[in-house]
DNA sequence: TTGTAAGCGTTATCAT
DNA sequence: ATGATAACGCTTACAA
């Protein structure tokens, strides 16, 4: 372990060339005749050389790598959208850098001081300030990431609306009258409008919606948390429409333990349509959106560079409504 | 977006003082009189001057941030590893870098190419060669997670013997005859010894042991899909020992979904305890193992500097069965 | 086609 | 305590 590497003017001393030519055969660039190249190639080979990505990086001024930025790893949304991102920076050549912010105090510090280290982020909506966003984009390119395109700065995001959709065929199709929400809107950008799109939905359709939503995160967990808040009161909701597909699970689960039928007793709704949702009994109904493909096409951005002529400036994915059993449909 | 930063020689330029000077102020090494070091704390906090990582990185020659390599970010396991090391590299100040092999046919070349952007590598057990994690380790230090130490390449893992007195405890215990094993033993260390270990219980026990495993992957649906292999005919086995939580959590659907009565029919066994598996019903018997701490140990071992004096070689954490339903067990 | 040499932005050594 | 200046390893005009 850590043999030091050879540097340029090693090789290109054993291989008796300049190190300008050494360059242009390790990077495959430039006019080099057969003979040379062959001769550069050998020894590249036989000391098993690669150039130094420091140095590299300082004479091109740039990093060859680029980073996400998420609030946790919790669950299958954000792996999915993380393996999105990472196969199509990969795909590129590139470094992929990660940072979950947690609920981190210094989290805002710790966005602005990756800036330094690479040639563009994705910020993922809720996780640091807008300002802090602003402040970024001062130095590095800059992608929201399920959030709202922001002066310069592009988005790429879902088809939130679809949860409107979904409220009104509970609303309308199965007669539903008292719903529960169960995200917190002010957490992120994807919640905010899916709050707002339910609230919408209940004007429509001219129902009185609940005051407030249950306020709590997008962990199941937290979803057995509303359960109880919610399930247990003879006020009952008839359904409970949730902000992500994990928390309508871990109310599923919570409403199964008690022994009420589900959808018979209440109905429960979800959002990004995960693997697990098809798997359970009854199966969830919910929204599908492209997960992979928000994470695959932010990369795209950040790495075509962003705020090129012509470029994409809120790329705004498209979304599927899932019915399965859970909101009271039968399935075919 | 993209206003060019300052550089080193800006800033002392602005503050009328040596580069040396701003370099000693913003890192804050060496001496500096306290009217000097305000004077260029003042200037930089104005132009919001950050050293660059490139120009610092190759100075220093460290890239100042570390990787981790793994196949791919299913399911809880992987989420909890990352983050335990992201978690601890980001407190230590340094970045960090991920890779997912999948099953990309360059993986192994992809991973060497890394080698050139960090100051060390942690690679999972499963995702490249063992060659290639010595070639790798002649470049860069490297620790192998969920894998065994090799040569001078410390590594950091679970006990996996635990496996072994589940294993035991489903056949004299409970005294079923006929178990099965679902995971592919080649597929990774830990998967390899826990099958050792189901092995070398039934010897102990003097049962007869399968002939071969279930040979699948680690996911959910691959546990959906040993379901059907296992339960369908007539010689349906006593219990399922799976290879971790998410392949028991897919045999558990699987049999419930066929109407068998678990632990009744058939008993089911994981091995992880991720949140889910105390969540299900019923409740899955499974050895626990900690998962965050091994990515926070691999983490700091990378960051300490692999291969210093009186370093740990092998750090083998502690498990810990957890009995629940699913074995037959009956919860207090 | 090949080589020479000037950066790229820091840090760190060595004078002062 | 402060300042010149030489690395660090690479790319890339520009020259030959």
């Amino acid at each position: 372990m850590g043999n030091r590497r050879l540097t340029v003017r090693e090789i290109a001393k054993i291989a008796e060339v300049s190190v300008a030519t050494v360059s242009r055969v390790s990077r495959g660039t430039g006019q080099v005749s057969p003979e040379m190249r062959e001769r550069v190639l050998r020894v590249i080979e036989e000391h098993g050389y690669q150039p130094s990505q420091m140095g590299r990086a300082l004479a091109e001024r740039k990093h060859g790598s680029v980073a996400i930025v998420f609030p946790g790893l919790s669950g299958p949304y954000f792996s999915e959208l993380i393996q999105g991102f990472e196969s199509e920076v990969v795909e590129a050549g590139a470094g992929v850098h990660i940072m979950a912010t947690h609920n981190r105090a210094t989290a805002d510090a710790d966005v602005l001081a990756l800036a330094s280290r690479v040639d563009g982020i994705a910020v993922h909506g809720g996780t640091v300030s807008t300002e802090t966003v602003q402040q970024l984009s001062a130095t590095v390119p800059v992608v929201m990431l399920a959030g709202w395109p922001l002066d310069g700065i592009p988005a790429v995001r879902a088809d939130n609306s679809a949860i409107g959709k979904l409220t009104r065929h509970l609303l309308v199709d199965h007669g539903y009258r008292k719903l529960a929400f169960v995200g917190n809107p002010g957490g992120s950008p994807d919640v905010t409008e899916r709050w707002e799109a339910f609230l919408a939905a209940h004007r429509d359709a001219r129902v009185a919606a609940p005051r407030n939503p249950v306020r709590l995160g997008l962990q199941q967990s937290d979803g057995v948390i509303a359960a109880g808040e919610l399930l247990d009161g003879r006020s009952r909701p008839r359904a409970v429409v949730c902000a992500n597909d994990e928390t309508a699970l871990g109310v599923l689960i919570g409403a199964l333990g008690r022994g009420l039928s589900v959808p018979g007793d209440v109905a429960i709704t979800g959002f990004d349509d995960v693997p697990m949702s098809s798997l359970v009994q009854p199966g969830l109904t919910t929204v599908r959106q492209p997960i992979r493909e928000l994470g695959a096409t932010t990369a795209r951005l950040l790495i075509s560079g962003v705020g090129g002529r012509g470029a994409v400036m809120d790329a705004v994915l498209a979304t599927e409504l899932v019915l399965r059993d859970s909101c009271g449909c039968v399935r075919a």
